[in-house]
DNA sequence: CAATAAATTAACCAAAAGGTTAAACCAAAT
DNA sequence: ATTTGGTTTAACCTTTTGGTTAATTTATTG
């Protein structure tokens, strides 16, 4: 747990990560920023000498606890069922923590989806043995096992990650299709893990 | 099918589409859409008003073709396994045909949730029938016939969307995890659809 | 306490943005 | 040929933006 000091710099990087999710990069104000932090608009050049280094210092900071989460999760799953039960809970409880970071990357992956990649490239560079590799042959091991009825990597993770992330930034959506305003508690949540688990487990495993 | 043609304001449409896809509103520029559309800046205004009026006419535009699509393949489901057999095929082949479009949602979701809400909540106010009820009754009356594994439709809804949709903007990401190029041909789209049938069919139904 | 370094501010700036305007252009109708 | 109405343009304007600067306050340290 990182400790929560109250610095200016702290201060900035709360508030800019709000405007970004609430704005995206390019309709984000620095002067927002800084009246949301409560500091002079200087200040913000003073500690991330650009608007854009800012962002990067933001989603670069996310990705490495998620992937770290992530990781962990896939560690300890030696049985498929094992992984989907997990990885929804993983993915939800991420951005329920703070949502802002779910709309951050989605804009990001839209506007600037080279950005992502090499995030994700570099913190794969870093790490001793490789997740990309081990997913895959996962997998395949899996399916040929019998285990797995989808046996492409790239639609498992298809079939995971979008109805974890997706259920908050899609909400209005479907809050305006089905005329009801449903609230995001931890009742929710709860419900919104077991469906994913459920669809991915029935739908996925042999 | 809408003629095609080459007016100036149709020139101007297209090139902006492009361009909120790839910058969102805010990031968008009106020179830039004027340059893409080989016309006069002041052209966009003449036309539109505001950049924000040309936004909301693309966005309502979509969205009509989108839902009478969608209310079309609703219609004629009068089984649960038919319904998840054709709604993929219409959000994926549907986002497909311009993947700008999907972007442009996206980002509005993110922005503006309440711009979506209310461009949906018209479009219902006009249609006879109310969609919205009709479909919550379907998952209800499906529950009860035992044919539904999943009784609540908001999760119904979470899990058969995203992993259509999201298949074309979360693809980097999958790239990145995967190191591998994603070539989105044809055949991927193909198996993308198949994929999600099988989800969604094996994950929800009974 | 004095000197130095770090943090903070108000005022400022150039560039770029959306939007306006008034004049020119052009096709069709009279 | 001239009027008329919709198009199109270059030049312009205002506001806002990210970013700078130079001066001031606050903290640190010898």
């Amino acid at each position: 747990m990182k400790k929560q000091k109250n610095t200016a710099k702290q201060r900035i990087l709360r508030s800019a990560v709000k405007e970004f999710a609430d704005h995206g990069f390019w309709g984000a104000r620095a002067s927002r920023i800084a009246k949301g932090a409560g500091i002079n608009k200087a200040m913000i050049f003073y500690y991330f000498s650009s608007k854009e280094n800012l962002y990067r210092v933001i989603i670069e900071d996310t990705f490495k606890d998620l992937i770290e989460e992530v990781q962990k999760s896939m560690a300890k799953s030696d049985h498929p069922e094992k992984l989907f039960e997990t990885l929804p809970e993983v993915y939800i409880r991420f951005f329920r923590k703070d949502e802002f970071m779910a709309k951050i990357i989605i804009h990001d992956l839209v506007q600037n989806p080279d950005h992502i990649s090499n995030i994700i490239g570099q913190l794969f560079e870093k790490t001793p043995y490789k997740p990309q590799k081990i997913f895959q042959e996962m997998v395949h091991k899996w399916h040929k096992k019998g285990l797995l009825a989808e046996s492409d990597p790239v639609h498992v993770i298809l079939n995971i990650i979008p109805p974890s992330l997706f259920c908050f930034i899609g909400l209005p959506m479907v809050e305006a299709v089905l005329e009801r305003k449903i609230k995001v508690d931890d009742k929710f949540i709860d419900e919104r893990i077991k469906s994913v688990v459920n669809l991915i487990k029935r739908g996925m495993l042999k």
